[in-house]
DNA sequence: CAAAATGTTTAGCATAGACTAAACTTTATG
DNA sequence: CATAAAGTTTAGTCTATGCTAAACATTTTG
């Protein structure tokens, strides 16, 4: 039994930290998804347009950049836009098809169309690549059974 | 053109508020549950066993018991056990209720046993009503088609 | 029942993300 | 091309969660 309660305490705490380091890349896979929308769609990042669209003063798009380009998914140079380094684009990338399976996932077992897409928001970041491809397989087989 | 990408970009920057806010929630949430689980398991409470299964000192532990007992969800007299309020009750069952249909639902999707655990941990948080509505309405449905 | 062990709290510090206000740089325009 | 507008950065502050070390309280035990 103690054996037993002493291995449940050390999931729980492994899922706690995980909760914990999450946030911060959650917060990382935000603004580098954003960049990647935005230079598809303007063809550069900038800071004003991350800030306006994240919901964010620009002096925190400049403090959470540092850090993005110390983590190196980001290059930078001062008063200049923004781009993705090779991690980041990949992280990106993986985030965009992420988001993506959640959403037509979810749309598929019928959740609301509005909800679908709040939810998918949140979800994404905490689906792991097995679930993925649960997922995927899922809505393959959708149309037959 | 330009109304469109400013709807989108307030709907992105309310997502983006929600994962600030829901951080909180999320740890007040997980503080819960297991005091939940403790009092039934132990009869009681107590810091040290939150602090051990959280994988979290001891003086985090009282920290943030303070902001929860801040928001009226848990009571707590100095050096002595920990105890819900009512509404700490309702978040604690709400939780395993959501926490329990997500990992069924999971399984029932073809995801492995170990990851259901682990991602069910992080994907309860972010689930909405309507979507929870919509993984029991599955798991009901599953023997059929 | 006093000393040791256990549990709890306080104090002081670190880090991360957020804010506002002010300084500075770049770009646009009259 | 000088000045106004727009965008960016810096400086200083706040809140939340985490930590360690030390002080304090309770419980257990020799």
């Amino acid at each position: 039994m103690k054996a037993k309660r002493l291995q449940s305490a050390k999931l729980r705490s492994a899922a706690f930290k995980r909760t914990r380091a999450d946030h911060q890349a959650e917060i990382s896979e935000d603004y580098v998804e954003l960049i990647a929308e935005l230079i598809d769609e303007k063809g550069e990042a900038r800071g004003t347009d991350i800030a306006l669209r994240l919901g964010v003063a620009n002096a925190t798009v400049v403090n959470t950049l540092k850090r993005l380009q110390n983590q190196g998914l980001v290059t930078q140079e001062p008063y200049r836009a923004i781009f993705l380094s090779a991690d980041g684009w990949k992280m990106a990338e993986d985030g965009r098809r992420k988001h993506e399976i959640v959403e037509k996932f979810l749309l598929a077992i019928g959740v609301p169309e509005a909800t679908a897409r709040i939810d998918s928001e949140g979800i994404e970041h905490h689906v792991s690549a097995d679930t993925l491809k649960a997922m995927a397989r899922f809505l393959i087989r959708k149309p037959i059974n």
